[in-house]
DNA sequence: CCGGATTGTCGAAGCGGTTCAACACCCTAG
DNA sequence: CTAGGGTGTTGAACCGCTTCGACAATCCGG
């Protein structure tokens, strides 16, 4: 292994001014700078990242706790982890990536010094991961809005707005008879943070604009998109409308929707709420809130990362919606 | 911060005693343990990564490099991550999630002993990593078969089984006018393993059941995926078969088909590469050799822990497809 | 031409663990 | 009763890096 001491020896200079020279923390004359950078390079020097965060108290690493679980959407998730890694190594930190269902993860890394900061995919309204970051030194970003955030950062897409837009884009066409095929019960039950939103979002728009309010969650499986979609015509028999936020019972609710002879858009319109390019690859492009995962992902990082850099200030982000109509919404004949 | 010397304090024995308590690299009493075990509770210590990490020389850390880019089958991705997380989690491993596109990440982890071990997803058949992983002195299992291993462990899906299998489903039920809808272009020129694998089987199989052998790679957009049906149907004009790997192309295909009025399997049979949900959760629920992501990851951490432990011997694994029937087969008419 | 800044470099003290060699103690066999 | 062999515990060296305080050399204005 080559160590710091052996580039010091190389350039013939102390570790210290090694070490300077890599920090930038101290100036360093140009020709020493240079002897030492060849002598980094000649020997293919990388430092000991255990020995610099014992040192430094920095390890230059961020958590990423995502729901790696089959219930949720996985498109989504994917863009997000893209973006928080990608947005991290720009400002040179890594990402450890941590399931939910781990008894402490966040005990277990916080403490343990294995990272800077935290992000938490997932949040439910009442986390109770949010009294175990609100106890760390490291800062943390929680996707979504919990009851009581404790003083913690949160961002998130605005759920509560999409799902307002979704179905005021349906009323504005003139569809009365209408519902939401939502996500699967357990993450209602669990009141999982953007779940709570998008339902209340539906409920107000429907008061709102006096359209009957007919929610039916739905999991991922083909059966349960199935039954949901059964469920819901039965409730509104002459159904002309559905806004959809479930990736994955997306294609099979168009099937379920053809068998029975409905086209989309001409007998039901369908506004999803998904990415952009999820909703533009179903049998019919879809129009759509387009959820932008990747961003809300860079938007996270920075987040953590003003905190890391000394700023104190604790805020909530929420990312407007913007519709983007494809070919599944058109006024009811 | 409660480190070690605090526990030992409080313990009433020596840092050394706490030490091997916690590993249990010596005997210690059993009243000893019980006095140690209580003190850490107590302070709720959790030791310093990187402390531990200088001293012992392991991190714990396993690094993950991933396909985070849109042309690669999301599903698959996340189900393999999912299984490389977990079964890492069980010996008390953790995961740094990698991309590709970053310049030396296999050389910035690995000398900087930021990691003890690293798994390589998306290998291409002369992947300029392979150099990298063998010149590192931490252990590595990739996924998918280059060329040249260069004595590094390797496992995958068997496409090269599945993509016979899967013509060979369509054939055997008399099939003649076939095709395949193959991976994006970029993955194709890239000759990324798996891509390579799959052509070969396929082009032996249509060789060995004596039917053309038309493949057409498309990428994950909307618009290439229609461009490629079409391209398909052109060189194919009496198709009944279809052979398709590629998760996102998949429902825009299926909506083609129906907006041509074939229908699905009276008309055209389709037979996908996919995991079982994602095959599951179509408009019809396709007929599919299922791609066991979750299972591969863990088999790859089970050989790099093996590798770990002790064990030099290298190898390379090969998982069998099965094909499962649902809905999108049967005979030409 | 001198005193005080400024600039560039260095030595050494940690950071919080692991592990080795040493040692005290107790048990048992001869 | 003693030699010999565990068993349980300890002190101290060490892992590779960061950072503080010290210091020599150079520069500048008065």
């Amino acid at each position: 292994m080559v160590t710091i001491n052996d580039v010091a020896r190389r350039a013939g200079v102390s570790v210290s001014t090694v070490s300077y020279t890599l920090s930038g923390k101290r100036t360093i004359s140009a020709s020493t700078r240079a002897r030492v950078e060849k002598a980094i390079a000649e020997l293919g020097y990388h430092p000991h990242a255990g020995a610099r965060a014992l040192a430094s108290a920095r390890t230059n690493i961020l958590a990423l706790m995502a729901p790696l679980r089959p219930d949720v959407d996985v498109s989504v998730i994917m863009q997000f982890v893209t973006g928080v890694v990608t947005r991290a190594r720009t400002a040179d930190y890594d990402v450890l990536l941590l399931t939910q269902d781990e008894d402490n993860g966040v005990g277990r890394v916080g403490s343990g010094s294995l990272v800077d900061a935290l992000i938490l995919m997932d949040v439910e309204s009442d986390d109770p991961r949010i009294p175990q970051v609100a106890a760390l030194r490291q800062p943390t970003v929680l996707i979504g809005l919990p009851e009581d955030a404790r003083g913690v950062s949160c961002v998130d897409f605005d759920f509560e707005a999409a799902a307002r837009l979704s179905l005021r884009h349906l009323t504005r066409l003139g569809h009365r008879d209408v519902a939401l095929i939502g996500p699967p019960p357990a993450v209602i039950a669990r009141h999982t943070s953007y779940a709570d939103r998008l339902l209340r979002g539906y409920r107000a728009q429907a008061t709102h604009d006096g359209v009957a309010c007919v929610i039916e969650p739905t999991g991922t499986s083909r059966a349960e998109a199935i039954a949901a979609l059964d469920a819901v015509l039965d409730q509104v028999p002459g159904l002309t409308g559905l806004v959809v936020h479930n990736e994955a019972a997306l294609p099979v609710i168009l099937g379920g929707l053809r068998r029975r002879g409905l086209k989309v858009p001409e007998d039901v319109s369908v506004v999803a709420l998904a990415p952009a390019d999820v909703a533009d690859a179903q049998p019919v492009p879809i129009t759509a809130m387009d959820i932008p995962a990747l961003n809300i992902g860079q938007v996270a990082v920075d987040m953590v990362l003003a905190r890391l850099a000394g700023s104190d200030t604790v805020e909530t982000r929420l990312i407007a919606p913007t519709l983007h109509e494809r070919a599944s919404t058109a006024p009811p004949r």
